[in-house]
DNA sequence: GGGCTGACTGACG
DNA sequence: ACGTCAGCCAGCC
């Protein structure tokens, strides 16, 4: 896979998210085989145009991207799915991160 | 064809 | 706890 580049392999990863979950830049960029290549998924997700779920794909430390008008959508469509939020405001990460399964990353 | 930028992350001072 | 530096890949000038 990949023969189009970490682009198409972190489209897929993203794709696996199921409903109700999410995964970190850094989480999906290990698993691209990247090991900090967390910058290129964030860019990714920029690119999507709604290819895929890029709102189930949160910083690190649970928050959203910085400053973003995207910010309001993505916390509102979590919230749709069933994603829980902390008094802080960020995303519920040891309740709602998502899980990798060796199957669904064989898929890949 | 070379260099900068970006929805990020982790380590260091 | 906060600011800075370096590392990854693809797209644009």
């Amino acid at each position: 896979m990949a023969a189009q580049g970490v682009f198409a392999t972190i489209y897929r990863i993203a794709a696996l998210v199921p409903r109700g979950k999410i995964a970190t830049y850094g989480q999906i960029a290990r698993i691209a085989g990247l090991q900090n290549g967390a910058r290129v998924v964030g860019w990714a997700m920029m690119a999507c145009g709604g290819a895929v779920p890029a709102h189930r794909v949160i910083k690190a430390d649970g928050g959203l991207c910085k400053d973003h008008e995207w910010e309001h959508i993505q916390r509102q469509l979590l919230l749709e799915e069933g994603v829980l939020f902390c008094k802080n405001g960020k995303v519920d990460m040891a309740q709602c991160q998502w899980n990798p399964t060796e199957d669904a990353l064989s898929e890949l």
